[in-house]
DNA sequence: ATTTTATGTTAATTAAAAACAACATTATAT
DNA sequence: ATATAATGTTGTTTTTAATTAACATAAAAT
């Protein structure tokens, strides 16, 4: 028996997310839903502007997570509201990370520690 | 001839999104990579957290487009940096909208505005 | 220096997203 | 009250994302 590469078989976070996911879908969903209708903009209105069909915005305010990320975003930058996303994950405002990161910037992340036999 | 619903024939944002998208998106990508590795996590490892292949995590950080939006929350998500997401197109933050929204709360994005003759 | 692990790349298969259509429902304006 | 537009719903088709596999390259630890 051989086990070759890389991952034992992994399931689709798409499909089902952890709970948390899901919920900042669903609020990221409500938001772009209450801009949109503070801009009076119909659906089908704000889908022609990103060049997709409706039924693609519809999902999007209803937070589906499989839907492609260009789609949150394109919704996001027809509404006014992408400069919102350059503070994600920004690594100046990573705190933890910066406290991790002690001396080197890493290109890769090394080899797996692993506990030395002799105590 | 009769023109009947909806949309005359969108084509597919996440093929060729907007370049202010394709930006927020590579930037996002490294920002996330950036996180992993100060953290001394392979793109393997925080895969396997994710419930996906490592191949979908070096997709991410590339700002691969049409990589589902859950799949981007994920790798926040196990990063700890899913917070981040609060503030984006936070309707309490929104002051555009809050301005365009004059009185009522709408449930709809109401008739257009047709242009009346009698002038 | 050598070994081990991380990451990149390409190709094939499978599962699912997005488009499309047709119709139902509901809000809004007149 | 009525007409019209916005949105919801369901099913079908087409396109493509995600997995898998196999191998190449490169960095890091010993």
């Amino acid at each position: 028996m051989l086990f070759v590469t890389d991952m034992p078989r992994p399931t689709r976070i798409a499909n089902s997310p952890p709970a948390a996911v899901e919920e900042a879908l669903e609020r990221l969903g409500r938001s772009i839903r209450t801009a949109r209708l503070r801009r009076r903009l119909p659906q089908a209105e704000l889908a022609a502007r990103m060049g997709v069909s409706r039924f693609v915005v519809a999902d999007v305010e209803r937070g589906k997570p499989t839907t492609g990320v260009a789609v949150y975003l394109g919704a996001l930058w027809a509404l006014g509201l992408l400069g919102d996303m350059r503070e994600v994950a920004d690594p100046d405002q990573d705190e933890e990370g910066k406290t991790l990161e002690r001396a080197r910037g890493p290109k890769r992340a090394g080899r797996r520690r692993v506990l030395s036999d002799d105590f």
